[in-house]
DNA sequence: TTTTTACTTTAGAATTATTATAAACTAGGA
DNA sequence: TCCTAGTTTATAATAATTCTAAAGTAAAAA
């Protein structure tokens, strides 16, 4: 992903591309694989692998923005922080509680024969599995 | 469950049997169904339907013993809250966000054709299923 | 039964993750 | 260039949870 896509990424939904927000969409999204990743360790990263500084606040701001565009997704995780993620097509997690790493599922390798309908008056909106590991 | 379960209850899993602990555990674990709770609507649960005060921190703790000993389980909601469950058994999840409701589903009522294989030098542990809802 | 001891409860302080505030700054249109 | 709405930032505020240490209690020991 290219710098002009960068921009136009951000321009299409609706945010205008700001030195810090160009920063962090490059730092995300101009790499071969997704990830995964909390406010925190973001910060740690950027602050290791650019020469900006970022306010924590612009960064949480940077990554609502984002989720809210739909160019992050969000991965819920048995801990306190929130965990974000670079992939957003439907797909389920490997979670490994010991290292705390999360590992992406494609949603053609998970198969499922039987599930309940749900309960009246409502609908599926997407169906998650999350495998825990162990050693 | 009668009265002599909860102290056993207690009891066999080295948790002595004080009074705030029995009223917390005759009010979670004395009922037919199942359910989930939070810290938080348990607090206001038992301020309501009990006639003693239990500090937060209590409830906190005994919440905490109760998981520990493997009488209630914790279950992942995309939320601050951390949400506990009296359905120890391996089951899986409706989740209405509108409601912030969970409601259980049977591990039979779901069947799962096919799964990837745990990277390696890890082994799965359990698989949980967790279907959105939407109206 | 009394004493002793370790465990428990409690109020409040501390911590952690996140969100709000409001002043200074900046992108982009007029 | 000037204006304005949107953005960043430092800091304060909030929310959930955990820690602390003093006072209370269950149960073992005497
Ligand atoms: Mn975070
Ligand atoms: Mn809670
Ligand atoms: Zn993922
Ligand atoms: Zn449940």
């Amino acid at each position: 992903m290219k710098k002009i896509d960068i921009f136009k990424k951000l321009r299409s939904s609706g945010l205008r591309p700001t030195k810090q927000r160009v920063e962090i969409a490059k730092f995300l999204f101009e790499r071969d694989k997704t990830f995964h990743f909390t406010v925190e360790s973001l910060d740690k990263l950027l602050a290791k692998r650019t020469t900006s500084k970022f306010a924590l606040a612009t960064i949480y701001n940077t990554v609502h923005a984002f989720k809210k565009a739909g160019h992050l997704s969000e991965v819920e995780v048995r801990g306190k922080k929130t965990y974000f993620d670079t992939n957003i097509t439907n797909h389920h997690h490997f979670y490994d509680s010991e290292t705390c790493e999360l590992i992406d599922i494609d949603a053609n390798d998970v198969v499922i024969q039987k599930i309940p309908k749900a309960p009246n008056g409502k609908k599926i909106k997407n169906v998650e599995v999350f495998i825990n590991l162990k050693n």
